[in-house]
RNA sequence: GGGUGACUGGCGCAACGGUAGCGCAUCGGACUCUUAAUCCGCUGGUUCUGGGUUCGAAUCCCAGGUCACCCA
């Protein structure tokens, strides 16, 4: 049984689907596997006829922990460990910080067909919904320590209490250290050295903690959202789901403080790109809406969600990875017609779907790899060459998947593609491959000088014609023959049909390499023993 | 230093206690207008190592190795 399924066949009626993120900064695609993931498991309890609600918290009362290195450093600096929804938007796009790399990310829910009901914590907490909790867990100071202490060895003074206050004087709420609570009011210094990546300003005083003040520390925030929420299922990344690590923390306080069961959990794993994890903070690897703009949502989400959560992910955005991609991908859209199929085999392709009540369309396209060929043939009429090779009676729909492979193939040759991995026609001299070629294959060439040089009119069928004829005339292997051509003006053994590519090149220029390549290979061989 | 997970043919994966499979690549063959295409077929694995449990282990246990990530 598919994961998915699996999960939401162990869930009791109703279930609330969580999910959240910290709009530090760009969101990379490494957060988006928990957004699918979570989409995944609330489509499947859906599909399960369950009662289910899919909740996405934006912690955008965190504060600002490190500018992002694609910012500008001396401006945002003075925001560190201000609340993200008190920064400014880098551009006047957004309200504030939090808001604008959230859009940003939210931008890509919708591409993939995602759409939870958002939260932001900065309206839970101003509009005073967590009060009841920010005075329970104030309250219950010494039970939140003890489950700081004995989970995660993490030792909090007698004197802690689980708030941070936005400092009156600073804005700051990186820095605030609370050491005592009573008549509802909290007293708290904005310590100097309580945080190493920004200084407190020193100021303390005593202050309400509710109605927007401040916030609990999130461990224990995570705690007070299930609980008003009624959080029934979320999972966590690896990161936070290590044995002594915050999620076993916020567990323990759940049921400490509200003797109440923590909502179902398992984590998933990372995504790997390039064999790294990438960093929001560093600004390494590829944005969450960088990947969007490479990948169409359904190869996107089917990505995100083939690999079982537990598995790393590991995607490069190189031609190996892209081409593999897309053929898993057509291969279940190929076994679709067929009736018995294996239903955990299908159940990817269906949770891929944008759309999780349409029928999936079976469709006819090409090879991305053959798209990214076509691509790089200079003076290429694309739309041309696809008609004609592709069926006749192709739907508007398969057209579509067409055109988004094309897109796709197009950003990645401007984007990601490495030198090597591009057609690459050698206009200005001989390539050192030509050195490979063997007495026939020379032959083969030099014979190929004479018909082309009588042939009319030059266009890729003729073309075509000629170099099969040739080579069959002389008795050389195709491939051999072939092999011979792609060498001489792109140095590799292998290629798009010869008779286009020449077509679409200078028959003054084509002539002229082949005469070259022939006459280069004389005299080496004169030279020979 | 501690923790978690992974390790299966060249690459990517499946099998989750019962004869180790799949895709791609490689290789071979077919195709007289097909050559980064299509079709057919063949290779190729003492499942990281060493112990153990079992009638039987890729699968469970122990130790070691390598890699990745997390925490200090």
């Amino acid at each position: 049984m598919f994961w998915a399924d699996k999960i939401a066949r162990e869930q009791p009626d109703p279930v609330v689907v969580n999910d959240s993120k910290t709009p530090s900064g760009r969101v990379h695609v490494g957060s988006l596997r928990g957004v699918v993931i979570h989409d995944v498991i609330y489509r499947a309890l859906k599909a399960a006829g369950k009662a289910t609600t899919f909740r996405y918290g934006v912690d955008d009362f965190d504060a600002l922990d490190t500018v992002p290195r694609y910012l500008d450093g001396d401006r945002f600096a003075p925001y560190l460990g201000w609340p993200l929804c008190n920064v400014p938007a880098p551009e006047d796009l957004a309200s504030d910080y939090a808001k604008y790399f959230m859009e940003e990310f939210l931008q890509v829910f919708a591409y993939l067909g995602i759409a939870p009901e958002i939260y932001y914590l900065r309206d839970f907490y101003r509009q005073g919904k967590f009060n009841a909790h920010i005075d329970l867990f104030l309250r219950h100071a010494a039970d939140v320590r003890e489950s700081y202490w004995t989970v995660s060895k993490a030792k909090r003074p007698e004197n802690w209490y689980p708030f941070q206050p936005i400092c009156q004087n600073c804005g700051k709420i990186a820095t605030t250290v609370v050491t005592d609570y009573r008549d509802g009011q909290v007293f708290y210094t904005c310590d100097p050295r309580s945080a190493n990546y920004v200084a407190g300003c020193g100021h303390e005083g005593w202050m309400s903690p509710f109605d927007g003040n401040g916030k609990l520390p999130w461990k224990v925030e995570w705690v007070a959202k299930w609980d008003l929420i009624g959080v029934t299922v979320e999972l966590a990344g690896k990161d936070h789901s290590q044995k002594g690590g915050s999620r076993d923390v916020a567990n323990d306080i759940c049921r400490r403080v509200l003797h109440r069961e923590p909502p179902f959990h398992a984590p998933y794993e990372f995504i790997l790109v390039n064999g790294t994890k990438m960093s929001s903070s560093k600004g390494i690897g590829s944005s969450a809406q960088e990947i969007a703009q490479l990948l169409p949502p359904e190869l996107l989400r089917f990505l995100m969600l083939r690999t079982p959560p537990r598995t790393v992910i590991n995607f490069s955005p190189n031609y190996e990875t892209l081409t593999r991609l897309c053929r898993d991908y057509d291969t279940l859209i190929e076994k679709l017609p067929m009736g018995g199929t294996d239903p955990d085999e299908m159940a990817p392709l269906g949770y891929a779907q944008l759309d999780p009540q349409a029928t999936i369309e079976p469709y006819r396209s090409l090879e991305l790899g053959t798209l990214v060929s076509l691509l790089q043939i200079p003076h290429l009429d694309l739309n041309a060459e696809l008609r004609q090779r592709l069926p006749q009676d192709l739907s508007d729909g398969e057209w579509g998947v067409v055109q988004r492979r094309v897109a796709m193939a197009r950003a990645w040759l401007k984007d990601y593609a490495e030198e090597v991995e591009k057609l690459v026609i050698y206009w200005d001299a001989l390539p050192d491959g030509a050195s490979q070629l063997s007495p026939s294959q020379v032959a083969y060439l030099s014979q190929l000088v004479v018909v082309l040089e009588a042939i009319a009119p030059w266009e890729a069928e003729g073309l075509q014609n000629e170099i099969f004829a040739t080579c069959k005339s002389l008795e050389l292997a195709p491939k051999e023959a072939f092999a011979a051509i792609y060498l001489v003006f792109l140095n590799k053994e292998r290629g798009p049909k010869a008779g286009g590519l020449l077509s679409y090149l200078d028959r003054t220029f084509v002539l002229g390499r082949l005469r070259e390549a022939v006459s280069h290979h004389a005299r080496s061989g004169a030279t020979a023993p």
